[in-house]
DNA sequence: TATTGTTATACTCTATAACTATA
DNA sequence: TATAGTTATAGAGTATAACAATA
């Protein structure tokens, strides 16, 4: 039953300063790759990889949103850099005219098929060369169990308190 | 001798995505905290924090910048923001009069104490309470690990290649 | 009325380059 | 010449609110 305590062990204290340390400085590392390689943001990387996962390359605006973008209009801003740069195509879904369906270009492929190279030599060089295979392991399971908890906890917004009512 | 494979095994996928989806979600569940707790942004807050470790809560500019921000401009930008709100005070050094010396003042102190129990409460909702002890420890290890090879293999800017020489 | 998405706008933040001053 | 820091400036990104259109 222990309700939130009001301190972190050394060792919370610990996983958090390396979760940050190892956040901020991969982060970091594979921002430059992209931008490099190919001109991307780390944003505009995750939704072509994401229009990539999907099925024919294509989904909805908001499905697309997820994990990614906080707000509608910054995945409107950049599904409009991508479709200036010919990556990827927003059209009226004809199922829901409200929805818009954006879907890769073989340009888009392209892009991603360049950047995915150097992308994955990053994470080996910068992050997965440290670790053993059952660190590795590990990792995905803690991690893991982490994200999910995450993802189920606050649906989205827990917003414990409001200013001005 | 396995030089940097082209490929990330399900498993190398599966800890790279949780890492990134944690570390996305819980980065955004802090700033807000951050933000209605004591008006801070993520960076302002990691520059208090560090001033608040350091001897005497003074430490340079340079030293005060290391994993937090990447150019110095950006640095000299937030320590300005803090200075005007009277959280910090930035003086000459008198051992080196090229430095600039950035010390925490009494209500940079108060700032920190009235930030502290939401971020440590939130840290603690969002992440530990899915994790057991024993999860805390390892991700503490391996992501120690990491951290430590991050930190020490690329100095910094490893710049393979530059635009336009 | 609720949902999907866009637009307008304002703001925050970051980075580059030019500059000053000290070591 | 190298280091520490600031300034000017420009650009990228984000969020809020108002809006339009469809369900």
């Amino acid at each position: 039953m222990d309700s939130t305590p009001s301190a972190l062990t050394p060792t919370q204290l610990g996983a958090y300063f390396a979760f940050t340390e190892v956040s901020s400085l991969l982060r970091h590392a594979v921002e430059q790759q992209l931008r490099d390689a190919g001109e991307l943001s780390y944003v505009q990387f995750q939704l072509l990889a994401r229009l990539g996962d999907a099925p024919e390359g294509r989904r909805r605006m908001t499905d697309l949103a997820d994990g990614v973008v906080y707000s509608r209009s910054g995945l409107t801003y950049q599904a409009q850099l991508l479709e200036k740069r010919g990556l990827v195509t927003r059209t009226p879904s004809p199922d829901d005219e409200r929805s818009t369906v954006v879907a890769l270009t073989d340009a888009g492929r392209a892009v991603l098929a360049t950047v995915f190279p150097g992308h994955i030599e990053a994470l080996h060089t910068l992050l997965f060369a440290a670790l053993s295979d059952a660190d590795v392991d590990e990792l995905a399971r803690i991690l893991g169990r982490a994200a999910e908890h995450l993802r189920t906890t606050p649906p989205r917004s827990a917003a414990p308190r409001r200013r001005k009512v």
